[in-house]
RNA sequence: GCCGGAGUAGCUCAGCGGUAGAGCACUGCUUUCGUAAAGCAGGCGUCGUCGGUUCAAAUCCGACCUCCGGCUCCA
């Protein structure tokens, strides 16, 4: 089916769940109903109801279907109109609007049921609506501005067939089982406390494994990339901020400052930029120096919305894969391009093939809310597609969304589960070095300002191996798994063995586990499976007289009997080579 | 921050005015086992916090905290 066919059938399906509700509740005012990405969604004002009521709804949307054969436009006068829906005020918003664009008024009837609506609708709604399913409930904003009144959102989802419906049905469901929550508790990766505060991360040993696994990872990689490593404080003066110009934007969505008895002011540092800039301005630099490229897994924090949080993908406290790069304006672009690739190498190495970019760009209409004059941003633009365009990477544009000192770059990764994830922000910034004073002396002997380009492509800790854990529902490859393998013997007779086993790879560098519980074989297996451990290494009487463990793989094959060296050899290879294959 | 929902054992959840429950996990004993759960026994809790109503509150009411579904926001 044609996109724009199925978005007419999700659209038809949100009227006919405006039709239900107007039913059951009369005083309902339904505002408006589009498609969306995975089914459809009707706002309605004075609308009190809970998740109960949705199969409510759902049988009177049943029982109205079958009378609606077709979507009849109608079109109306403004005075026509705004008497219709006199006793809704959205409605008589939107006709006001359409009003004063100019646009004709259409009123879309199907059965009983009749609508404000541009049109866009299936042809014979009682045939082709028939394998709907409402799924949640929710709050929303009047036209999405959160000034406005709030109301009651009901969302839904169509498709033309049954086995759509029921495919997609079990992929929220997949979902719901890889949610990086649940597996973060079941894998003992990480947990929080309300001792600590909310949206303040607790790594278990575990989930730091992943942590300093990533890390390690990272700084080889940007070592090898040119990168030098430098640390900087949690914390700093408030005059940081007012240099950087941040501190009127963004105060609110900061930890409020310590003040110190001399009446100093500090805060947390809410970003890396600042403080790598302070870096770059210790000493005069030349042009031979640039490309100047400072890493560090910087802490930052920041005061999010309560509402905002959200397990380990909106967080307070976070450690980003941060760093600054000061270029020459020549360099910039292939600069850029390497930052860019870098991600891509990222991504290949972990198996993530669905991503995209997105450019942030000024909303034309509030130019007084950004920094800079318009050579600059058109400049800092221009740059940065030059680079996109080398790499072919596909990329969206989205107005609005650009930092206050220039366009952005972000990276939106897709999950397994179909979540996305925007992971990383990537800047070429012409403003910051000129307000920081930032300096070099080129060539000729002439003081310059350094471009700056932003980047970090593994995003946070915290947000990545959110991605991560989803991404692979718990499965790791071999050598970001917190328990590599697990030695199993069948009785306790096997446990001194096990644990020679164990020693033997344990010396080739394998984080290892023996599982000596009192339990069946069965049993022990089944735990190392949910715990999701790559290779299960049974061993027995047979493997006790052979050197030997009986590998299974957590993907359910059974290798039969292999030498505890030829064992550790492989794992050790396929662990150091971080390939996602468990045994090749 | 806003709308709606929820907080009971480590986890999943039942109980909804009259002395706190189950399964899993945990501990002990029996069992010594060949590829996804052996059996028996035992300990398990300020029923999110504070306040109120009541002879009596996990249960009813209020405030706050935290979490969940969204909205808005994300340097």
């Amino acid at each position: 089916m044609e996109e724009n066919e199925l978005d007419e059938l999700r659209h038809s399906a949100a009227h006919l769940l405006a039709a239900a509700v107007k039913q059951l509740w009369p005083n309902a005012k339904p505002t408006l109903g589009p498609p969306i990405a995975e089914g459809f969604y009707y706002d309605f004002g004075d609308l009190k109801i809970s998740e109960e009521d949705l199969p409510k709804i759902e049988k009177e949307m049943a029982e109205i279907l079958p009378s609606w054969k077709e979507f009849k436009r109608i079109e109306v006068s403004p005075d026509e109109s705004r008497k219709e829906f006199k006793d809704n005020p959205y409605k008589l918003e939107m006709i006001e609007e359409l009003v004063n664009d100019k646009q004709k008024i259409s009123i879309y009837q199907s059965g009983d049921f009749r609508d404000l609506c541009r049109g866009g609708h299936s042809e014979s709604p009682a045939k082709d609506l028939a394998n709907f399913k409402l799924l949640s409930i929710a709050g929303a904003y009047w036209r999405g501005d959160e000034k406005n009144p709030m109301l009651t959102r009901i969302y839904g989802t169509v498709f033309p067939t049954k086995e759509e419906l029921d495919k997609y049905l079990a992929q929220r469901e997949l979902a719901k089982e890889r949610d990086h929550r649940k597996l973060g508790r079941e894998l003992e990766l990480f947990t929080t406390s309300e001792a600590v505060g909310p949206g303040l991360i607790l790594w278990l040993p575990k989930g730091n494994i992943i942590k300093e696994e990533l890390e390690n990872w990272a700084k080889e990689t940007e070592a090898a990339g040119g990168y030098q490593r430098v640390t900087t404080p949690h914390i700093t003066k408030a005059g940081l901020y007012e240099t950087s110009g941040h501190l009127p934007y963004y105060k609110d969505d900061m930890y409020p400052p310590m003040k110190l008895a001399d009446g100093e002011e500090y805060y947390l540092k809410p970003m890396n930029c600042p403080h790598h800039h302070q870096i770059y301005a210790s000493k005069s630099r030349s042009y031979r120096e640039l490309p100047l490229r400072l890493a560090e897994y910087g802490t930052c924090y920041r005061y999010e919305a309560g509402g905002e949080l959200f397990g380990l993908l909106r967080v307070r406290g976070f450690s980003q894969n941060d760093a600054h790069i000061y270029c020459t304006l020549e360099q910039a672009t292939e600069e850029f391009v390497q930052v860019m690739k870098l991600h891509e190498h990222y991504y290949r190495g972990l198996g993530i093939t669905d991503y995209y970019l997105e450019m942030g760009l000024r909303d034309p209409k509030k130019k007084d809310k950004y920094h800079g004059d318009e050579k600059m941003w058109k400049l800092a633009e221009e740059l940065m597609r030059k680079a996109v365009v080398q790499l072919k990477i596909k990329m969206i544009e989205k107005t609005g969304s650009a930092a206050f000192y220039g366009p952005k770059i972000d990276f939106i990764i897709r999950s397994s589960t179909g979540r996305e994830f925007g992971i990383s922000t990537n800047q070429i910034d012409l403003y910051m070095g000129e307000r920081f004073g930032l300096k070099y002396a080129d060539k000729d002997g002439k003081e310059k300002t350094p471009v700056i380009i932003h980047r970090a492509p593994l995003g946070s800790h915290e947000r990545f191996i959110g991605f991560l854990i989803e991404h692979f529902g718990g499965e790791f490859p071999v050598w970001l798994s917190p328990v590599q393998a697990v030695v199993i013997p069948i009785s306790e007779k096997f446990g001194e063995y096990a644990e020679k086993v164990r020693e033997d790879l344990k010396k080739a560098g394998l984080r290892v586990e023996v599982d000596g519980r009192d339990e069946k074989m069965q049993a022990k297996i089944r735990d190392a499976q949910l715990q999701k451990v790559p290779y299960m290494l049974v061993v027995g009487e047979r493997e006790e007289k052979a050197d030997s463990a009986s590998v299974r793989l957590r993907s359910g094959q059974d290798l039969g009997e292999k030498k505890v060296g030829e064992i550790a050899n492989t794992v050790k290879e396929v662990a150091a080579s971080r390939i996602i294959d468990l045994w090749p």
